[in-house]
RNA sequence: CGCGGGAUGGAGCAGCCCGGUAGCUCGUCAGGCUCAUAACCUGAAGGUCGUAGGUUCAAAUCCUACUCCCGCAC
């Protein structure tokens, strides 16, 4: 690094904390770090700080948590912090354009996918139901638009058949901490210069919803092997089971599975044999590795199975 | 006070409604069988039944409070 900038961060979640974490370890003076307002989560709705406010917090950092940015007095006291740089990891608050213009060498956004495919909220999750085969982390220039920007610099890793959200949500938030500093100077130094994003290719990675984690077994195994990874660990596909002589259906969540072949004259949601292998409806299979039922933690499929067998020919739904 | 489920040897569960000597599937250890094995057979160790109180001759089981965990909602 040629010489620490005065820089603000912005961002929430998890994945924010290791970029937050390397630009203080590579001596930045962090100003000023803006995230979320605390909001009420978890069982008895108690007010939760975001991952990024309480690492700042236990940094001795400056938190700020705004509601919006939208208002004149909020982004006045942006601009007084006389930036040369923010810093931009799934905030999750829209950044005015006066609030753009504020820091001397703009806002950076660092975003978990190869723009333009998959702008927007959830890049990990749609990448990975859509059975993308790459993906990686940008550092990008942020403008008005929703991850519309020029680019700085790319890092690409691939998507393997037993990855998971969880697993490339970590390992991009290690490159994005990389990137991020690097990016950074790269900026203040000129080394780097933005990049236009393609026009073509453009898809955007819209929030998951509840209709997104109902898994419906007629469709191919490849897509509901996609869609049970890229919903783990969190917030998680699912179906029903109603053992024999229960009434009431289980809720359960498929966290892991692996495609197997299947049979030609079975029913989709059936199970094939007694280890967790449903037929799915274009004639292949998948082979659920890990789950959970109601009440208790994800197990995998052996441990799952010695307290609630499942036997071939059960009807998932 | 948002709704509901749960806590039982190392793991996953049953037993609780209708109180009365702690059970299942695994794992571990020992021995046996086998060319051999994560296979099979035999045996063993391992639990103050989440915590604290209460009711009772007697509590895993009934009552009260608390702690932690899970799902939904958010």
């Amino acid at each position: 690094m040629t010489k620490p900038l005065r820089i603000a961060f912005m961002g929430s979640p998890d994945f924010a904390v290791p970029v937050l974490a390397a630009l203080v370890e590579a001596g930045h003076d962090v100003a000023c770090v803006y995230s979320q307002p605390p909001r009420p989560a978890g069982r008895g709705k108690k007010l939760r700080p975001t991952p990024v406010h309480q690492w700042a917090e236990a940094h001795g950092l400056e938190v700020r948590t705004p509601r919006s940015l939208k208002n004149p007095p909020e982004q006045e006291e942006f601009a007084a912090l006389n930036l040369d740089a923010a810093i931009v990891v799934a905030y999750g608050l829209i950044l005015p354009q006066a609030v753009l213009d504020a820091p001397r060498l703009g806002c950076m956004n660092m975003h978990a996918s190869i723009l333009p495919r998959w702008r927007g909220a959830a890049p990990i999750h749609r990448a990975i139901m859509a059975g993308d085969e790459m993906t990686g982390v940008q550092a990008m220039m942020m403008e008005a638009g929703l991850d519309t920007g020029p680019v700085l610099a790319t890092e690409e890793t691939r998507i393997f058949p037993f990855d998971t959200t969880g697993s490339v949500h970590d390992r991009l938030a290690g490159l994005a901490a990389d990137l991020a500093v690097t990016s950074l100077d790269g900026l203040a130094t000129g080394a780097l210069t933005p990049q236009p994003q393609s026009e073509e290719g453009v898809t955007y990675a819209h929030k998951v919803t509840a209709e997104d984690q109902r898994i419906d077994w007629t469709r191919s195994a490849a897509e509901i092997d996609c869609q049970i990874r890229g919903l783990s660990p969190f917030p998680g596909a699912w179906f029903f089971y109603t053992p024999d002589g229960e009434s009431a259906p289980l809720r359960m969540k498929a966290l892991m599975s692996k495609l197997e072949p299947g049979m030609a004259d079975a029913r989709p949601g059936t199970l094939l044999d007694d280890e967790l292998v449903v037929q799915c409806g274009d004639g292949q299979a998948v082979r659920l590795m890990k789950a959970q039922k109601p009440g208790s933690k994800a197990m995998d499929a052996e441990t799952l199975l010695r307290g609630l067998p499942i036997p071939a020919g059960a009807q998932f739904e």
